[in-house]
DNA sequence: TTGAAAGCGCTAACAC
DNA sequence: GTGTTAGCGCTTTCAA
């Protein structure tokens, strides 16, 4: 009985029917301890968040590829385990980890002192390239923030744009890294001086902030590159309250694709990246390596630019 | 040894220490699959989040009631098993509930086809009022809605607005109706028209759309209420292009206390609620009443005006 | 190919 | 109060 359930391969057609029959007549639900009991696997699969309560959930990328996640997840014989990384106490979570009660954890929003993950003998893939670890060692997959940095820049460029400023995020973040890495390169590509810098940390009220620096300045600035929308959208106060125009005076691209890129005035220019899809994929490859297929360590999404009017 | 580990009452002292030192030489952690089987509970609690991929997770205030919830669990036995469910196939969802998959469900974004699971013969709690349905029958946290609203619209009404229009949000949903009421509630409070109506479903695109709609009934409009920052911030969209002023013209007040209405210009008043608190609170109930704990069917949160440069 | 039986690691019920 | 034992509902192994 337990074979036709789990599906094993040498059955009787007969038997299977009759098995299966009598299956729908009790509504027979098999149970899930017991089964993991008996078979060294919990079917669940943890979803390891940190806590970091400003930014986590209030970002919409994040809450896409969350959402990703279990979308994918609700199609397989896995549940879903969310786990909230608390920073004050992280052997919680290693703990729960090792602990057995799970058979594989996703790691999302990788940041600089996350990398002890990696370490677990569990198996993990994490959302985001590690930073500053040897990635052959860890499976990952991640949006390509490079290229979709130097589309977004090259946009600008192509629309005649010179001083072309960034709002780069926190660069313990391979987000924050690769967008400023993709923004040089392209700058460096068209011989254009690459100093005007300022960081942010991804919300809408750094980005205002940034841009009142980089206006402080007093140099010329024609473009601007926010490295998420929520930074483009926070940008567009300072940008306003300067008495300055957009597009005319200063042409805005972002980055993400999410609703604050739509909810200013004119729409953002943005570079949207899959993040649904990357959620998918990364419970898709967990997955895979449970069952023991052998799958790539790292997995790059496309990215592509959605042109809007602020620039 | 089982005794110790669950803290039953009547061991002696000595023993108690003896199995501790042993458990933590040993690096003993309990087998929750083991626990589960024998104790006939799973130890684990569902967050129903409905499938609606266009607002679910891209919705802040849900995000932020999905952290309360997954906060507090993190303090418990508990562990939070993530459910989308699926509105194409809802009787998976239905099956896992019942499946002796987890010992209690906690639903949020309650929509008007959702009242089936309060028939479920599980411990649920739900987060926000069920509609046109018993709310005696089932366990709700929700925020004071109504109250919110009348507190937005007071604040208009005092800084000398008489012509208020509100983009209220889906009938289907508590809030959506709740905010409405309280609008309607002040409004008659003072005498004052309500039939400048117009509704959207809670997206910035929405916003912007009904402020169109309420522009161009080419009647005198001084106050809006939006009854969620995303609809408020698009609203802007439409109030600026119409050459009108925020707040000289239009004096402009959200609900949500989300980041939409910081990453506007002028910064939205809004109408905070303590989403995150809400979250905590549903998980709070659902945890005392699989304790046997009596408690309260309804629980409603303040909420509390935040005033900004929109009004 | 299929039936039977031995655990998986724990809790709860029962004696002592 | 505390030691002991019988299952919880499955998977897996071993015979047949």
């Amino acid at each position: 009985m337990s074979r036709v359930v789990n599906g094993s391969p040498r059955v009787t057609k007969d038997i299977i029917e009759t098995v299966n029959a009598a299956i729908s007549e009790l509504n027979y639900v098999p149970n899930r301890a017991a089964r993991s009991l008996a078979s060294r696997r919990t079917l669940a699969i943890a979803l390891v968040v940190p806590e970091t309560a400003a930014r986590v959930f209030t970002d919409p990328f994040f809450a896409s590829v969350v959402q990703g996640v279990a979308l994918y997840l609700a199609e397989t014989e896995y549940t879903l385990n969310m786990v909230i990384a608390s920073e004050t106490n992280p052997d919680k979570t290693r703990r729960f980890l090792m602990g057995g009660n799970v058979d594989g954890a996703l790691v999302v929003s990788h940041h600089s002192g996350d990398h002890s993950y990696a370490q677990l003998p569990l198996p993990i893939v994490f959302g985001g390239r590690p930073v500053g670890e040897d990635p052959s060692n860890s499976y990952y997959v991640d949006a390509d923030n490079v290229a979709g940095a130097e589309l977004a820049t090259e946009h600008l460029i192509s629309r005649g744009r010179r001083n072309i400023a960034i709002i780069a995020g926190p660069q313990d973040m391979p987000g924050g890294v690769d967008r400023l890495t993709g923004w040089r390169l392209a700058m460096a590509k068209h011989g254009l001086d690459d100093t005007l810098i300022e960081y942010g940390d991804f919300s809408p009220a750094s980005g205002t902030e940034a841009m009142r620096r980089l206006l402080m300045r007093r140099v010329p600035i024609d473009g601007l590159f926010a490295t998420n929308d929520q930074m483009g959208a926070g940008a567009y106060a300072a940008i306003l309250e300067a008495g300055l125009t957009i597009p005319a005076s200063i042409a805005v691209v972002g980055f993400d694709d999410d609703q604050y890129g739509l909810a200013v005035t004119p729409p953002l220019t943005t570079v949207h990246q899959p993040s649904i899809e990357l959620g998918t994929t990364m419970a898709k490859i967990l997955v895979e390596r449970l069952a023991g297929l052998t799958v790539d360590h790292a997995t790059t999404l496309a990215t592509d630019l959605v042109i809007r009017q602020s620039t």
